[in-house]
DNA sequence: ACAAAAGTGTTCCTTCTACACCCATGA
DNA sequence: TCATGGGTGTAGAAGGAACACTTTTGT
């Protein structure tokens, strides 16, 4: 039945796995153990399978690559790349998925013995292979986005968290620093964004801050204002 | 060297094309002149061919089944979609793209000889074949956010349009009125969103109005705010 | 003259911005 | 006691929401 005057390809599923991570915005990387591209860095990923769908694979390659499972992560489609040769292998397809991580225990090595480790964003920008820098700069740009509209930040937090900590997420994946007073006022008065614990928790220094964990409010409105990208008038 | 462990399938490009045409949102489906879902209406779409890429093959879609070059328009990549099954002929994955459109001359019929036609979103929504319905839902909803936080409204307008005609899309696309001064003030206060020609055009009636053309702008910030959807506090 | 759509101003309120000090803890 | 990050209030500015009347045209 299938109707062979049309193309067949094979079809992707890439994973630009986020995190906050000493201060840097991080990615989760594999160093490619086979050619094309072999001892080159790259985005996890691989093919899909027959009866999965998309976002099933998506949660299959997050397992394979990382010890976790989809629940404890944001996980969303991101963009599909289909550039006739962007693999030299043949016609291969992308789905590429955007995941948003608290910062992980280390993750264990792939399945498939390709070492998997974070690596800065802006270290790694420019040296991926196949068309994966494209992808990482959207990814990144999409993660921008989303903390302006939504209460996204978060799932890079710890479950529990500290208005400071989610400060910090902010502040890395915008790349500026934000007012501490009007970012505490602006999120605790959003309702639904987080939700006070009555624990504390110490640090090496300084005074307890208060935990949080999230609350149930997707999106915010109004949104989280990011100042103006240095192409702005007045 | 194409690995046969792996799953092959077909890519198919789907478009969801959306236009505002008589004070309501339409969207441009086709009805299909064989099975499967022989004469149910579906959204327009092909199959990827070789040597293509994806924007390419929805911009040669576009121009198959309406007179439209991609240039007059608005095209972006909305989703994929690939459930197993979701087409009975077998595997397919589908490369959603959305179309924002000023009021076309009624589209030709595409070259296979299915009709194509405007419908409104409203009256089509739960009818279309294949997961249709699934992509043209997700296509009005990102319509509805394209609106608030990008210039894309502009979209929807001829070359030439009034402020009027610029609100009219926001009414029609949310659902919901709008204060027509507010508007004006907000719109003509947004540096790049709209530029005056000196024009104006009259109608059957009333006092002629000012025309307009696209700004430079693409972004919308502060956005464009939209009532609550009454599932909001206070 | 009248019907129809365009255009225009002000007040109130909410939210953002900028800014400085005290608090609670560990070393 | 000091170093460190947490927590708080206020005044000014900008933008959003609500609201009614005058202007310009065709008939």
């Amino acid at each position: 039945m299938s109707d062979r005057k049309h193309l067949h390809l094979r079809l992707a599923v890439d994973l630009a796995i986020l995190t906050v991570r000493e201060e840097l915005l991080q990615v989760l990387v594999i160093e490619r153990a086979h050619d094309p591209y072999q001892g080159k860095l790259a985005l996890p990923g691989g093919f899909l399978r027959d009866g999965e769908n998309l976002s099933e694979a998506a949660t299959r390659e997050l397992r394979e690559e990382t010890d976790l499972d989809g629940n404890s992560l944001h996980l969303e489609q991101l963009k599909t790349y289909g550039d006739p040769g962007r693999d030299p292998r043949g016609r291969v397809v992308s789905v590429a998925y955007l995941a948003l991580a608290p910062d992980l225990p280390i993750p264990r090595a792939g399945s498939d013995a390709r070492s998997a480790h974070w690596a800065p964003v802006t270290s790694v920008a420019g040296t991926l292979a196949f068309d994966h820098d494209t992808i990482l700069k959207d990814a990144v740009e999409r993660a921008r986005g989303r903390l302006e509209y939504t209460t996204l930040a978060a799932a890079f937090c710890q479950k529990r968290f500290t208005i400071g900590e989610l400060r910090r997420v902010y502040e890395v994946v915008w790349g500026i620093p934000l007012d501490a007073r009007n970012f505490n006022r602006k999120v605790l008065h959003t309702e639904g964004f987080i939700e006070s614990t009555k624990e504390k928790r110490s640090q090496d220094t300084g005074r307890p801050a208060e935990l949080y964990r999230r609350g149930t409010a997707q999106w915010l409105r109004p949104p989280m204002m990011r100042p103006p990208t240095a192409d702005e008038k007045r």
